[in-house]
This record gives structure tokens, C-alpha cells and sequence, in this order.
DNA sequence: CAATATTACTTGTGAAATGCAAGTGATTTA
DNA sequence: TAAATCACTTGCATTTCACAAGTAATATTG
């Protein structure tokens, strides 16, 4: 029994970033390979070289669960597999995970060359239009390499 | 002493969420108070009313100061006070945080009415611009309250 | 159909980070 | 000069994390 984490203060007006969620190491890493790199399966997520401890991944998937950010469902064809997707809840996440990934970019540089920088910055709209259209086809397909490199557009 | 973090992995062409420095429950905070509740000293983190720890504010400040996210400098008027303020790559995660703030007001509304929303959502570039104008005057009246409701415009 | 493989986890253990209460040292104010 | 303020540090109990190993359910292979 994991037990009730003990009540957090809220404000009046809830205009806070909440950061009960998301504020760890790891969820918004998972939110973003859901997001644009297709992951679907706890495999991807544990191989993707991050190094999320396997406890740490399933707890994660569950608390994201139950904030109703990612929903998990038993694919038919295969008994054993469960794909995670994100709810509309997580893709709204969307905006976050890109400015993010724009300012990671731009700081975080250990200096190959990433022209696709700047791209994202002035098709921020294009592209979180396109991030929402392929999550409304459940297409997997990645936007982003597990290298990071950009396949897009 | 610390200790190295034992080097962690890095992809090729590095455009990866860099949450080694801001994935955790404070950092996010630390630097929307500073952003736009015009938080400057110590004791004000301290007695926000989000219950950090005192040992570990003291961590997260000195981390973002090596990250280059924020400085410090002692108050020329007052020996002990200690004004912290954020760097022009702190800055540049206004983005991100306003991203949250809309979120989090989306999803985690606790009810009461806040109009004030679909303003920042529409006002997006404005808001920004409103907040780098303040950080350049080292302006410090705060954009939002203790409370998290919105002053502005 | 039995043996093996795959997938998605759980469990155990030590290390690290966190939360809390108390204390310290450098100023500044009364 | 004594008290107050500010920005921390220290010690300790609790929680979370990382790593290795193991398990249960389904699927594939021979």
C-alpha cells in the first residue's frame, strides 16, 4: 500500500505550475518519446537508453495513469503487449514539450550542427499541428530519432 | 564533497528535454517565482508557502547558479541580503514556464473562475515580452500573486 | 504440445535525495 | 552592546532511486 502523499498546500486562484506530476526526472521524458518518438511499449521506454530503473518506469506509467495523462490498453493481436498512449490531456502537454526541446537545444548544445534549431522555433504551429494530427491517426511514427536527430518535415 | 554525478548518457545531435537541471519538483518553481512573483531573496522561496526544504533550496539555488540559470549578488545596501536573478538562459525558459502555467490552469483548476486564462493563452507573445521588459529594468512587482492570481496587464 | 522466448512487470537491497528541526555565522538594527 | 535578521548548514529519520534478479502471462518454436 503506497499510502496518501500526505496533502500539498494549494493556492486560492489554482494558476500554479503543477510540478506534482510532471516534476521529476522522468515523466516528461516519457510524455515527450509518447509524444514525438512513438513509443508505445514499456520495452521502448526501457531500452531507449535514457537508463529509467524498471521499477521507476512502471511507477511513472502508473502515477501518469492516474493523473490521466496516458492511458494503457492490451493489444488485441498480441496478449502480452501494452500500448501507452497519451490522453488529450497529455498531448496539450505538447506546447511544454516543445519549448523544452527548443530551449534544451539551444543551451544544452554539445555543438553538432542543428540547424533544425531554428525550424522548430519559427514552425512551432506546423509542427505542433502535425505532432496532434499523427496522434489523432495513432501514428507511431517517430519525429524524432532516438539519436534526437529531427525526421521532420 | 558532492561527488561527480557519474556521467550520464548524452545522444548524438543533442536535442534532448535537459531535465538533468530542471527535472525536479523545485527548479520549475524556483524560476516562475523569480519570473513572475518577483521573487528575490532566500527567505522569500523559503516562506512562499510550497513547503521546500531549506537544505534543499539552498541545493537548488547553488545548482541553477552552476547550470548559469540564475546569480547571485549581495545586496550593496544590506550585507546580508543575498538578491538572486535570473540569467538571460534563465530568462529564455519563459517559455516553458508560461506553457505550464497555462496547463496547469487548464487541468488542475480547482474551480474558481479564472477568466485570466484564455488571456495567456491569447496573449502569449505579449506576456512574454512583458516579462523580458521587467527582467532588463530588474523590475521585481510581480505579474502574479502569492495566491497565483494574475496581475497583468 | 512441450520447451523456449518475449513482454511487462515485481521484489529486494543498498545508496542517494528529501523533509524536518535545530543551530551557526555574518551583518544590521534598536 | 544586545537583539534581530538573513542566509544558510548540520544531523537524523523517511522516502525515493538505481541496480540486479526474479516472476507471471502470453506467444512462438520445434
Amino acid at each position: 500500500m503506497p499510502g496518501k502523499p500526505k496533502s500539498k498546500r494549494r493556492s486560492g486562484c489554482p494558476v500554479n505550475i503543477s510540478l506534482e506530476m510532471l516534476g521529476d526526472r522522468w515523466s516528461l521524458l516519457i510524455i515527450r518519446d509518447l509524444m514525438v518518438r512513438g513509443f508505445r511499449t514499456y520495452k521502448e521506454f526501457q531500452s531507449s537508453g535514457e537508463g529509467i530503473a524498471t521499477n521507476v518506469l512502471a511507477g511513472r506509467l502508473r502515477k501518469l495513469q492516474a493523473a490521466g495523462i496516458i492511458v494503457a490498453e492490451v493489444e488485441a493481436a498480441d496478449g502480452r503487449r501494452v500500448n501507452y498512449r497519451l490522453t488529450e490531456k497529455g498531448m496539450d502537454l505538447a506546447p511544454v514539450v516543445l519549448e523544452l526541446l527548443i530551449w534544451g537545444a539551444r543551451y544544452d548544445d554539445t555543438g553538432a550542427s542543428c540547424a533544425m534549431i531554428g525550424k522548430l522555433e519559427k514552425h512551432r504551429k506546423e509542427l505542433l499541428a502535425e505532432v496532434r494530427r499523427r496522434w489523432r491517426k495513432r501514428d507511431a511514427t517517430p519525429l524524432q530519432a532516438k539519436s534526437g536527430e529531427w525526421l521532420w518535415p
